[in-house]
DNA sequence: GTTTGCGTTCGAGCGCGCTCGAACCCCTAG
DNA sequence: CTAGGGGTTCGAGCGCGCTCGAACGCAAAC
């Protein structure tokens, strides 16, 4: 039901013509339901990452991963849920030390449940910040595109 | 009447609450404007970018600017909406390679129009595009608001 | 039995976009 | 006269987030 939610709200948010968000709301959608233990190549073809990265993430403590007998990753449902949220935030632009800090603070306990609260709604914020910035931008090249593309007029040779 | 135009179609796009897209605006419609040539610092100011980057825009050969008669830098009204453009379009996301290429092509004469428009077609895809991502985090950033905010239920331990 | 393929660790390297420091210059104010 | 503030050039350095190569291990396929 969350999910459903989640989706919905997706849906009505992205009112853009739609190229390819498919694959994103795939990596929302199926990324809960995983329930199967996962090698390294499945969760970075999963995530859109390449495994070399996940082992940095690896090595970054931002996740702990269990070795099976030949001494390979194992990304179980945990893992995998926290890695598809910790690639959506470094989408968004949350810096690597944030999320560091971040997951220290998760595995504090829930005695630190405000101080990410707080870390949450700073990165909306940025979130929100960057959309508009993003939004002006778009105003402006799709401004520019209707210049060359109806009138070459004199703006051509401005940029 | 263009500027006009800009300006209303931001104001309908920025929909959500409005922390600070004030400075951006003033950014976009002061700055066409400009009339009076500028130092560095201005320019720097305006852009809310440093000094140091100007230079090195000048140096990666995005603009040339003239200098007076102590050499320092003088920004024309020309220079200073092509470094508008260049801003944001890094803002954007728009690597300095691609941009060292735009400008050699807007240098090149007007032959080069179609390519130009290619690439900002492209562009204005990978701004959507962008736009989609940041729209996904948001709403699972918002979602786990709502989560802490509310019960911190089962989930909390999750990420 | 050897080749192929996927995994491992480790440390080094890279591309990007600035960012800075040093040494210098010129103008103006006190 | 001198001190301060803003500018100049040049090259080097940095922070970030990967990204890669080398050397190796194991296991199934031929």
């Amino acid at each position: 039901m969350a999910t459903d939610d989640l989706v919905t709200r997706i849906l009505e948010a992205l009112d853009d013509g739609d190229p390819l968000p498919v694959e994103a709301i795939h990596r929302l959608t199926d990324a809960a339901d995983v329930t199967e233990p996962m090698t390294i190549a499945e969760v970075a073809d999963l995530l859109g990452i390449s495994p070399h990265t996940l082992r940095y993430y690896e090595r970054a403590h931002l996740v702990e991963v269990d070795r099976d007998a030949n001494g390979h990753r194992v990304y179980d449902a945990h893992t995998v849920r926290r890695l598809v949220f910790l690639t959506r935030m470094r989408l968004s632009g949350m810096p690597m030390r944030d999320l560091q800090h971040y997951i220290a603070l998760v595995d504090a306990g829930d005695d630190t449940v405000p101080e990410r609260l707080d870390m949450l709604l700073e990165h909306r914020d940025i979130i929100r910040r960057k959309m508009r910035e993003l939004t002006l931008s778009l105003v402006a090249t799709e401004h520019k595109i209707a210049t060359y593309g109806g009138a070459a007029g004199p703006d051509s040779r401005l940029s």
